[in-house]
DNA sequence: TTGTACGCGTTATCAT
DNA sequence: ATGATAACGCGTACAA
């Protein structure tokens, strides 16, 4: 690498014969400035190579056009759509976006979030809703916009836009009830740390009370997530012929495939033996034998409605803590 | 959000008694001061919310923390092992991780660098290894260390973490071969802008060279990512029945795994009717009936080296090769 | 160990 | 439309 003396906006103007203002003009509102000036400015630029300081542009004008995302994992697929509907509109608006992950809890969510903070990010989108008193009190204190993702909380930091996973868990469980399932299995990621999968569990409780069901606590199981973990789920509730479910919703990662599959190598019929039900409109499902039953979520539109509500705050539309229930819909395959 | 006067560090200052010096030591290097000052500096940071502004630090010092990554997609989950290895070890070391996608070709890749610079990053992480000769003279003119990760290419643009695609390619091509296959079908994401795709057709050509098996133009497709897509490139290999490939090795993608479920939908027996191979140990690969044989390639191990070998060029190392090859392993299962 | 003076590269503000 | 000057908030360099 050719270490050489950076390049200031000063040798721009130099280079041009202008003041270092009429180069940031030129360079920021092209319109204010002549069209000589901004001619002899755009070809100093080249002749340099000068590239904008945006770490002095943003300390001197107290503004930055980075966007902070913490996500509970970055390895999860999940987020993925999400995270692409941010990136793209924050692009198209001039933005960027600066990732952390919050893998390790609240602590760690806490940690990045004061990292974003000290990078004086404009915005920050949190997938999470749980939050230490701490980070609440620094996100508060520094006014910036806020949007949380994860679950449709009645008490947001400021905003949310996602889905209520207790109605979609409900929803998914009705559902099944209708098409004659009487002894329905719940299978979650582990609740303890994780508010959807406890507002999932809420919801398909909330079903079972409405359609006078039994809740057998034998059919309502947390597991890790992954393929081989749906399988486990699925084989465990299965062996006791005597209490067996006769469809399992499985609320939470790739847990269904995982099962489908097992159904598959073990010649179990689907859903003659065991009815199955995913969470997430995950391309596997629709291709599995038979294609399994789940829910549309609105993850990409979750992330352009987020970036977009954090954009407009921005602009200068201070307008009250806002809502934004994106709903989900029930795709109804063979499965079920 | 309530709009207060912003923290600064002479604030802090001011309620500890001491200068801005003083807190600033403080923070960064508590040995280098008196127990005294340390403890009143924390109970001050505690007592006003103070949160430092790293612009302003990185802008004094001509340092950042900020390390940028550009992504073909961020959409695929295939790069989620990689980033996950770079932001564990940025993470460990005080480091911050930007992601920005060139989704769009060279073009959108100059733009993400270009944008990155402008915040001057302490560093780039690139997946792609083609650049436009623009962004190739900026990341020169910065003078700062870049690693790319895509595929083991010649001629880095600094260094290079990766594999080898086209002897993945090749070796897989020649195990196909020893389990006595001689019709080798090959599947690749389109390679006109996919460096990663054209190495591992050049691995597969070689392969079939050393063998002496005839390259029959109608046994390589390309397709675009996805299962449905693996599904289509199998039937249109297989319809015709005079020219049908005995094995078939998807080198890209989830197009194996498709092509694996549309075997099962139909009844096609693997490696009765056609053998089946994959180019990445993605976990479903293993969960199909019957699992399919596939490579294991290191991306975790890329993230990790490439972070590691970042920092160490940040902490004034300029030496070590600059290219590093972790290698890849066959996996070998009941799909060949 | 602690403090003072200055500079980092840009933009806001006020002149002209 | 353009320029001079003073911040922006912190760290470096040097002095005490």
């Amino acid at each position: 690498m050719n270490e050489s003396s950076p390049v200031r906006m000063r040798d721009v103007a130099r280079a041009a014969g202008v003041s270092t203002m009429s180069v940031s003009r030129a360079l920021k509102e092209p319109a204010s400035v002549s069209r000589e000036v901004r001619e002899r400015v755009a070809a100093a630029v080249l002749s340099v190579g000068y590239v904008p300081n945006r770490l002095a542009g943003s300390l001197s004008s107290r503004r930055s056009d980075v966007v902070g995302l913490v996500l509970p994992s970055i390895e999860n697929s999940i987020f993925a759509a999400t995270v692409k509907g941010i990136s793209d509109v924050l692009r198209q608006n001039g933005r960027h976006l600066m990732i952390a992950d919050s893998g390790y809890g609240p602590a760690a969510e806490e940690a990045a979030i004061r990292a974003f903070l000290e990078q004086r990010v404009a915005g920050l989108i949190l997938h999470d809703t749980l939050h230490t008193p701490e980070a609440i009190r620094m996100i508060r204190r520094a006014g910036i916009p806020v949007v949380e993702n994860g679950t449709l909380t009645a008490a947001p930091l400021d905003m949310v836009v996602s889905y209520s996973n207790r109605e979609a868990a409900r929803a998914m469980t009705r559902h099944l009830a209708r098409l004659g399932y009487r002894r329905i299995a719940l299978v979650t990621l582990p609740a303890a740390a994780n508010q959807r999968s406890r507002d999932r569990q809420e919801g398909f409780r909330a079903a079972l009370e409405e359609l006078g069901l039994p809740a057998d606590p034998r059919l309502m199981l947390e597991r890790p997530p992954g393929l081989a973990s749906g399988a486990e789920a699925l084989v465990r509730l299965l062996e006791d012929e005597t209490a067996a479910p006769d469809a399992i919703f499985f609320a939470g990662d790739v847990l269904a495939a995982g099962a489908a599959l097992e159904c598959a190598r073990r010649g179990w019929a689907v859903p003659g033996k065991v009815a199955l039900a995913a969470f997430d409109n995950i391309d596997l499902l629709a291709q599995l034998n038979p294609p399994v039953t789940t829910l549309r979520l609105p993850r990409h539109e979750i992330g352009i409605r987020s970036a977009e509500m954090l954009l407009e705050r921005l602009a200068g539309q201070k307008l009250g803590p806002a809502v934004v229930d994106l709903r989900f819909e029930i795709i109804h395959r063979a499965s079920t």
